[in-house]
DNA sequence: GCCATGATGCTAACACTGTAAACATTCCTG
DNA sequence: CAGGAATGTTTACAGTGTTAGCATCATGGC
C-alpha cells in the first residue's frame, strides 16, 4: 500500500481487516460522521474527503452511496431538519400547546440554531432541496411551500380568531416564521447577542393577530 | 510565455502592453469584478482566481492588495453594505420618513436581497467582520452591536411612544430587524415566494409598540 | 541623469478539493 | 459453485487558496 498523498485512508491494514473490506452500512456512517464534523466546529472542514477520512474509508467510496457532495449535504440537512422538528415538537408539548406552545417552539428553533450553528446554516441552505420543495424563486407557484411552513400555518390558523381569512393567516405565518428565523440568523452572523432573555422577549412578542398597523 | 495550466492570464501580450505592466488601480478593479461576478449568478464561481481572471490579471496579483480571500470578501461585503444602506435611505426618504419610511426601508432591504441574492448572502456572512463588530457570540458584550442595528434602534426609538424603556426599544428593534431579515433569508432559501405583495404585507405589519402579547 | 528601492506584477509549486475511470474484493443469487 | 452486483480502492485530472522567488515598473536621492 503506497501511502502517497492521494491515499486518504488512515487505517492500518489490520484495522481494515478488522472491519472487513465492506463497511456494513457506510451510507449511514457517512451521515453520522458528517453530523459530527458539523458539530465539532469549523464548517469549512466539511469536505467529502474529511467525512470519508472520519469514516475511515477512501475518499471515493462516498460515491457508492451519494451521487455527489450535494447529495450528502442534502442527506445531512434532512437529518438535521428532523432533529430540529423534534426539538420544536418537544418544546411545544412541554409548554402545553396553544399560544405558549407556539412561542416555545419558536424559542427552540432559535436555540437550536445557536447550539449548532454550522448544522443550522447547512440545513437552511439545503432545506428547499432536502424537502423536495420548489427552489426556483421565479416559479409562478407561490402556493407550493415547505412542509414546515404548512405546519406553522395550520398551527397559527388554529390560534387565530375565527373569521381570519386564509390570506391573513398566510401573512401572519410568514411574519411569525420570518421573525424567528431572522433572529436566529442575525445571532449566528454576530449581529445580535445570543442572549436567552432577548430570544424569549423577541419570540414572545410575535403578533398572531391581523392588525392594520398602528 | 509558456501558457500552462497555472497561467491564468487570458490577455494577449499586446493587451498587456496596452494597459501596461502595472494595472493602475487593481485593488478597486478587483472589487468591481468581484461585484460583477456576484451579480452574474453563481456564487460558487466566486474564486480568487475567477476574480483575477475577470480583471485580466494573474491569480496571485490579488495578494498585493488583499491579504487573503477573506479580506477580499470583506471588502466586497463592505461595498455591498454601502449599497444596501443607500437603497434603504433612498426608500425611507422617498416615503417621507416616519413609520412609513421605516416600512419602506424594510421593504427595500428585502427587495435588495431578492434582486441580488448572492451579494446579500455574502454581505451577511461577512457583515460582522466587515463592520469591525463583535464576532464572538459568546463574548459577554451584548451591548456592542452593529452600526446598522444602532441606526435602526434610534429610528425606532424616535417612533416609539414616549416612556418606552430602552430595553423595550432594544427588543422591538431586534424583532423588527429579525422579521425583515428572516423574510429575506426565507425567500432566498426558497421557503417563501418572492412575492411583492407578501413582502409589503409582512413588512407593514411590524409591531413597533411594546405589547404584552395578545 | 542615473540608479537603488519599494510597489506591483508574474510564474512555478504545494497541499488541498470534488470527481471520474479502472481495478479489487466481497456478497448474493442462480 | 459461478458469475454478476455491490461496495471499496488506487490513480488521475482539473480547479482552488496560498507561498516563494523572480520580473518590471515608478520614484526619489545622489
Amino acid at each position: 500500500m503506497a501511502s502517497d498523498a492521494n491515499t486518504v485512508n488512515i487505517e492500518s491494514d489490520a484495522a481494515v481487516k478488522a472491519r472487513g473490506y465492506h463497511h456494513g452500512d457506510l451510507g449511514a456512517a457517512l451521515v453520522d460522521c458528517g453530523m459530527r464534523l458539523l458539530e465539532s466546529g469549523d464548517a469549512e472542514s466539511l469536505s467529502l474527503r474529511a467525512v470519508a477520512r472520519e469514516a475511515g474509508v477512501s475518499a471515493t467510496a462516498v460515491y457508492r452511496h451519494f451521487a455527489d457532495k450535494a447529495a450528502l449535504l442534502r442527506a445531512l440537512a434532512r437529518e438535521g431538519l428532523d432533529q430540529l422538528a423534534q426539538n420544536q415538537r418537544n418544546a411545544m408539548m412541554h409548554a402545553g400547546g396553544g399560544a405558549a406552545g407556539l412561542d416555545a417552539s419558536g424559542a427552540a428553533y432559535v436555540r437550536f440554531a445557536v447550539a449548532r450553528p454550522q448544522l443550522f446554516r447547512m440545513i437552511m441552505s439545503n432545506i428547499a432541496v432536502a424537502n423536495g420543495d420548489v427552489i426556483d424563486q421565479t416559479a409562478a407557484a407561490p402556493e407550493r411551500v415547505s412542509g414546515a411552513m404548512r405546519q406553522l400555518r395550520d398551527a397559527i390558523a388554529a390560534l387565530a380568531p375565527p373569521g381570519t381569512s386564509a390570506e391573513e393567516v398566510r401573512v401572519i405565518a410568514a411574519r411569525s416564521w420570518a421573525q424567528v428565523h431572522g433572529l436566529a440568523m442575525l445571532i449566528l452572523d454576530g449581529q445580535l447577542p445570543a442572549d436567552d432573555a432577548l430570544i424569549d422577549a423577541v419570540v414572545k412578542g410575535r403578533t398572531l393577530l391581523p392588525q392594520g398597523k398602528g
